[in-house]
DNA sequence: TAGGAATATTCGATCCTTCGAATATTGTGC
DNA sequence: GCACAATATTCGAAGGATCGAATATTCCTA
């Protein structure tokens, strides 16, 4: 396989690669939602959002659409909610190792004060 | 969902996030192969595989088996395997858009001469 | 037990990502 | 047109990822 395919794969995976561009696209599982409900549910600053929602719709991971004011977002293919789908699977199974990894992190960071 | 779990899927996607661990788990599909092997069949350098195993044997993405002088490694839940292949489908999904991509991407460092 | 093969780690330079603050854009209703 | 609401973009600082060169570790064999 050329390297230029996998490059196409790995930015897809990089894209996903941020708990907040999860949280969005687990969000537009039941549905489209606006930017502005994003934010509300997220909690998060709009110009974070905004520029999360900018990553994934450059990698064509969502599609937009434009009713006014507003811009809904949707997933564009459900095959990607299928990854993320397994990957809850994937999770579940290794939650023991998962949690050691976590606590591993945190260990880390209160170590270096960070 | 926590954030922190969250979290742990976006690092499992960020350890896929690399054209070569990408070609690595692709390798491994077909059964073990020594960190020798894999640095012949890609062509690379002997520490920058080695930083990428230890990447993905951070993320327990791998497992490895020390047998004497050598060490092999092999993908330690055929779920991760699950997710290439959905990649590999979406990827044909999108071929067109795909290749549009990764022409913008050859213009866009073209034009700045990277 | 010295030398060599296989693999891992450290280091430092360079580039990429992420964030909030500030600002720009686009659409709506008056 | 003007003010306002919703969303996007730009900027700069801070931290993280990636690479090859150099070095360290581990294990085998003579």
């Amino acid at each position: 396989m050329p390297d230029s395919l996998r490059r196409f794969k790995a930015d897809i995976f990089q894209a996903l690669a941020h708990p907040t561009r999860i949280a969005i696209i687990e969000l537009l599982d039941d549905g489209e939602l606006s930017a502005g409900e994003l934010i509300d549910k997220l909690g998060m600053e709009q110009a974070n959002i905004s520029q999360h929602l900018a990553v994934l719709r450059g990698k064509q991971l969502v599609a937009n659409r434009k009713a006014g004011n507003q811009v809904f977002y949707s997933v564009r293919d459900p095959i990607i909610l299928k990854v993320l789908a397994l990957m809850r699977r994937y999770f579940q199974k290794h939650l023991k190792e998962a949690l050691e990894m976590l606590d591993e992190m945190d260990k880390a960071s209160a170590g270096t004060g960070q």
